[in-house]
DNA sequence: CTATAAATGAGAAGGGTTTTCATTTAATAT
DNA sequence: ATATTAAATGAAAACCCTTCTCATTTATAG
């Protein structure tokens, strides 16, 4: 019962966000933006407007719910947060992405901050290509 | 002389194109949004229209005389091309940008493209964090 | 000096996202 | 169940950064 994952954070139970959540947990793309979420939503016959879209998103991952990756120049992506870190690979042709980790990255950049000073609070690393599919 | 830049890029030496090189050669900060660019020139009494400071940065940009760099979610920044790759930690407080390279994570993410069939064309990595000032 | 292709400025348009505000709804207290 | 109230919603307008349009100006080649 994902009801109690929204109540867990403070927000109601209400029919947008339980169908956002019901399509960030089928989709088999794993990363949408909210114009995706959007066109599911109409082809479920739900009725919900663009912006609670936006808005349901942007609270969800407030709470931890999901995580939003910010692509090159333009639109957000959205998928559900499953705790585990990881880093973007996108395909320039077809807009795939792909998901890694890796460790040595991960701990060259806690040495690059903390050489510079700084207190790292994220990062972000996108890898761009073409994906096998596209070549 | 800059002039030989802009004519080795087909591109006509204007006073504009001159301008906006020379206030990316002089800054002290190194990276620039349009927006700045636009105020430097105001500042030094030159009309250049925010359009042709977008136009110009971008030409520059595809005769490799500048890189932009797309900050998450927001605007863009450019700075001047030094041939020399780098990737950029951020001050989530004050903006400030410092400049790091890392041969290591270089090489870990053309491994990681490789083993996953990528042919990288490119790769963003951005550190945000906490200055030393701002802390 | 002329011809011409390129560059400019101003403002309109664009795309993704957020805000506004009147209306509806979920949660809570009777 | 019902009333109360704070929160959520939808639609449209506003936003922000960036690009485009188009009439006018300008650099460059002949
Ligand atoms: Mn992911
Ligand atoms: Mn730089
Ligand atoms: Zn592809
Ligand atoms: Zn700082």
């Amino acid at each position: 019962m994902e009801s109690q994952d929204l109540r867990k954070a403070g927000l109601k139970v209400t029919l947008p966000r339980l169908k956002v959540l019901e399509i960030l947990e089928k989709t088999e793309q794993r990363h949408m933006s909210a114009e995706d979420v959007y066109k599911s939503l109409l082809e479920m016959g739900e009725e919900i407007g663009l912006a609670t879209v936006y808005r349901v998103l942007t609270q969800f991952e407030d709470a931890g719910l999901v995580a939003r990756l910010s692509i090159d120049g333009g639109h957000a992506v959205f998928e559900l947060e499953d705790g585990i870190h990881h880093d973007h690979l996108l395909c320039v042709r077809c807009n795939r992405i792909e998901e890694f980790t890796d460790d040595v990255i991960e701990e060259r950049q806690r040495a690059i901050a903390k050489q510079k000073g700084f207190q790292m609070t994220d990062h972000a690393l996108y890898i761009y290509g073409i994906c096998t599919e596209c070549q």
